[in-house]
RNA sequence: GCCCAGUUGGCGCAGUGGUAGCGCGUUCCCUUGACAUGGGAAAGGUCAUAGGUUCAAAUCCUAUACUGGGCACCA
């Protein structure tokens, strides 16, 4: 007998237990069946998994399972990320914290460290996912910089170079000054700020009025090779030709044109600084001015700002902008917003930075991607995200992979003194050195799925699982890494890395704001699973994982969710409860049937059939829900309660009847269940599954099976949904008018549908609206009425109803069923008037237009009779 | 600035052309033998605004407002 309430714990221990031991997750190349696959999105190794992980991880595992149980070869591939700078700040903080730096230890000894934090990190993180009942192929774990991830990525870095897509050059790129490092376009986020716009004036060179230029940032004043103003600006024209004067370091610069300029903007006059900004490169590029860098790597004043060297960007504003009002430079300080872009790492301000970098070609590896996208090869999941990536990649931009930090895979190049650089998977030999910058994480990232299955090498593994399936990931790295893996799988495979991928949101805490550390407003889901059990933690996120939007989480919804799992429990109990003890298989028959068996199968049935598809088309919330009503509002609330007169009577081929029917739709809706919250599922069907005369170990081994036939009876539904409606009036009934819950009363029963609640139906009414006896009869005097569809209900209640009461009661139906009949009347007044409405429609509008009449002739008569 | 989503009862969200639903919360009643992690009942929304299409619009179209996001930005 189970326990009367669900304790996750020891049933989720043995579970993992036992499917770890059968090695549930294992998948092998096997002929003649066909593969599903999902390569995980690794986390990084910088802490333990957060609820976003927890979502991204439910979804893939409830995806692998479904296709599972589909019979399809499903393999889930784990791993983890290297992270680099990520990681390599997790390290430094570490370090701080211990009063080191990370050159104190030098490179080795540093890089050691991490190797040692990754190996711990990896723990922590495949033991989160296996608490959460990720059925993943541990034996195909990877990291992004194992070794034969490392041999993918250089061979990768060869190939491209070999085909002319690798370059380097000095090029101005995103530098973090953080960081110490390069940025990708990508990387770099941007807000709003508010700041200052600066007028400063740059006196004419041998004195006199010269031009007044609006800046943001004073201190590139000391990188600026020039002043640019619009050829058809009338105002500055005199000076074009001329030199003026950089004040405080007295630096003479040309006054040049160029159609960039806004003549609308500030001043008219933009100082340019070529080696701290894109536009004015270009403007460098043009006139063929210097560059002069103003700020070194590290972020201070560099020797160009004179007595302002080797200061911090932020004293240097600070010292140059009194220094400039006091000697008179400063015509005007006005308020001003403007974009500031960011690390999206450590959110420090970014400084675009003149530097030699490696880069890879995009445009020419972004053309398969984009045909495979235009010609449905790939889809992306909700589809609204279709546009940004198609935009992303017939705008996007060289790629600077090259990454000034320690931690990730070394440029595989090689440089010796007065030879060509070698691009090579090993040293050249004696003498070379290794170009001393990383590539940029995603590098690695983007040949994920290809570098997972032994690419380069041509193993089975790659020719039977690739192209991958599905792609379960979240929209802030569609660019960053989506799009990457399909160029790189286009690239080096001809095929794209999957046809789908499903773009979720993000976990929001319950007020819809980003779950951050600084806010306090994080999540575990370890905490989660320890206080509500695992399945009730994945089922709260899928019942909200609706297609591509945002979860605001709350707890209550894994309390809620938590009551579900147990009210599973309970119902299970329940059906075991009313089955012999020893095993005796029920198989569904025609025989024996009633209304209500016939009602449920078919319920079930298109509940199934629903579940299903969402999950086809990776909608888990729409699954979730249609089983949680399914099971908590129709089998239990309605079907077990029908069941239960037969139940406890007396044996027989009726009893064995419900039985099967409890049995098999139980069954069948764990089974269904199970992708979601596998551990009650598996643990509930093993108890029935005797009953249900199924033998196989797991249910991700026997599959969904579903009912056997067909059990589709819109009929009955639609006749059951009257015997419900009837129930529900008399309980109405009793509640306003206070009868006791319990007490057993008398009822009178006219209309239409009186025959069928008379007869067949009538052990329903009696059993479910708590009545004593239902018979045939007008209304006797004294008693209260309670008008359902095709039926009135009498209810005699001599001496104990107020009459004023009860016309009250009767007044407010017969208003509501008046307002049905307008509605009803308006819609039939619509289609018979219209040309092109079918037959069965205005048949339907009929239907409804009458028994909404009906219901009112009957309320009428009552309020006649009352009065 | 361009583009995309969203705007539905107190809160969080479903619903896509035919009389508005769910969860949580609220109110009342009930510990009847699956479950108080429960059962029954009730209150509460003219579906952002303004137009339009249609016999019929929360649902389709157009504008507007607000919110969120993506992209690109004038220093």
């Amino acid at each position: 007998m189970l326990d009367k309430a669900y304790d996750p714990k020891p049933v989720e221990a043995a579970r993992l237990a036992s499917w770890d031991a059968a090695r549930l997750g294992r998948s092998e190349p096997k002929d003649g069946k066909d593969p599903y696959v999902i390569v995980i999105p690794p986390p990084n190794v910088t802490g333990a998994l957060h609820i976003g992980h927890a979502l991204n991880n439910t979804l893939q595992d409830a995806f692998i399972r479904h296709n599972r149980m589909l019979g399809r070869e499903a393999c889930w591939v784990p791993g983890t990320d290297h992270g680099g700078i990520a990681t390599q700040n997790v390290m430094e903080k570490q370090l701080k914290a211990e009063g080191k730096a990370k050159h104190d230890l030098g490179r080795d000894a540093f890089l050691e460290r991490m190797q040692q934090w990754t190996r711990d990190c990896k723990a922590t993180i495949l033991g989160q996912l296996h608490r959460l009942g990720a059925t993943l192929d541990l034996d195909r774990e990877a990291f992004t910089m194992d070794e034969a991830r490392g041999k993918a990525v250089y061979h990768a870095f060869k190939t491209l170079w070999e085909r002319g897509l690798v370059y380097r050059g000095e090029r101005l790129v995103n530098w973090c000054v953080r960081c110490g490092t390069a940025l990708s376009d990508i990387e770099v986020e941007r807000e709003e700020r508010k700041g200052a716009l600066y007028h400063i004036h740059y006196p004419l060179e041998g004195g006199g009025e010269g031009a007044v230029v609006a800046t943001t940032r004073p201190i590139t004043m000391f990188g600026d090779t020039a002043v640019a103003v619009n050829p058809k600006d009338k105002r500055w024209t005199h000076l074009v030709g001329k030199k003026v004067v950089i004040p405080l370091i007295d630096r003479a610069i040309p006054v040049v044109e160029d159609a960039y300029v806004d003549f609308e903007f500030g001043t008219g006059c933009l100082k340019v600084t070529p080696a701290h900004d894109q536009n004015d490169f270009e403007i460098g590029e043009r006139h063929k001015l210097p560059s002069i860098k103003a700020i070194t790597p590290d972020g201070k004043l560099s020797e160009a700002a004179g007595p302002y060297a080797g200061l911090s960007r932020e004293k240097a504003q600070d010292a140059v902008v009194p220094d400039l009002e006091a000697k008179g430079y400063l015509r005007k300080k006005e308020d001003h917003k403007s974009a500031v872009q960011t690390c999206y790492r450590c959110a420090s301000v970014i400084e675009p930075l003149l530097s030699l970098q490696w880069f890879v070609k995009q445009t020419e590896l972004a053309k398969a991607p984009l045909a495979a996208l235009d010609a449905g090869e790939f889809k992306i999941y909700p589809e609204n995200w279709a546009k940004p990536y198609r935009d992303w990649l017939v705008n996007i931009k060289d790629w600077c992979v090259s990454r000034q930090i320690w931690w990730g895979h070394r440029i595989p190049v090689w440089y010796k003194d007065g030879e060509k650089p070698v691009v090579a998977e090993s040293s050249p030999g004696a003498g070379w050195t290794q170009d001393p910058d990383v590539l940029d994480t995603w590098f690695s990232s983007a040949l994920w799925p290809l570098a997972v299955f032994g690419w380069p090498e041509k193993t089975k593994d790659l020719a039977y699982y690739y192209p991958t399936s599905t792609l379960v990931t979240g929209y802030e790295i569609l660019y960053l890494w989506v799009a990457r893996m399909q160029m790189m799988g286009h690239a080096f495979m001809g095929k794209p890395a999957f046809p789908d991928a499903v773009i979720h949101g993000i976990v929001r805490d319950k007020s819809g704001k980003k779950m951050s550390k600084s806010l306090g407003n994080v999540v575990d889901p370890l905490v989660m699973m320890d206080k509500h059990g695992t399945d009730a933690l994945r089922f709260a996120l899928m019942h909200q994982a609706f297609p591509g939007k945002d979860i605001a989480f709350d707890e209550q919804s894994v309390v809620g969710a938590r009551n579900f799992v147990n009210k599973l429990w309970n119902s299970t109990r329940f059906v075991l409860m009313n089955l012999p003890e020893a095993p005796k298989a029920y198989a569904l028959g025609k025989d024996g049937l009633e209304a209500a068996d016939l009602w449920i199968l078919s319920r079930c049935q298109a509940t199934l059939a629903k579940a299903k598809a969402a999950l086809d088309v990776y909608d888990p919330a729409a699954a979730a829900g249609a089983l949680y009503v399914f099971l908590w509002d129709e089998f239990c609330a309605w079907y077990i309660e029908l069941a239960k007169g037969r139940l406890t009577g007396a044996e027989g081929p009726g009893k064995d009847a419900v039985r099967a029917v409890l049995v098999q739709v139980l069954s069948a809706s764990l089974k269904a269940l199970h992708p979601l919250m596998p551990f009650v599922t598996e643990e509930l069907h093993a108890a029935i599954k005797p009953y249900a005369g199924e033998s196989t170990d797991f249910i991700l081994r026997g599959g969904y099976g579903g009912l056997t036939g067909d059990w589709s009876a819109p009929e009955i539904e639609k006749e059951m949904a009257k015997v419900m409606g009837a129930v529900t009036a008399i309980r109405s009934l009793r509640a306003q008018l206070n009868v006791p819950p319990g007490l057993k009363i008398k009822a009178f029963i006219d209309g239409p549908f009186a025959g069928a609640l008379l007869g067949k139906h009538k052990a329903y009414a009696l059993l479910l609206a708590q009545l004593e006896s239902l018979e045939a009869g007008a209304r006797p005097p004294q008693s209260a009425t309670a008008v359902a569809d095709g039926a009135a209900f009498y209810i005699p209640l001599a001496g104990v109803i107020d009459l004023g009461k009860e016309r009250e009661r009767l007044a407010k139906d017969l208003a509501k069923a008046e307002s049905d009949i307008e509605k009803c009347e308006a819609k039939l007044r619509n289609i018979s008037a219209a040309p092109n409405v079918p037959a069965e429609k205005l048949a339907e509008a009929r239907e409804q237009r009458d028994s909404a009449a009906a219901k009112r002739d009957r309320l009428k008569e009552t309020i006649a009779v009352l009065s």
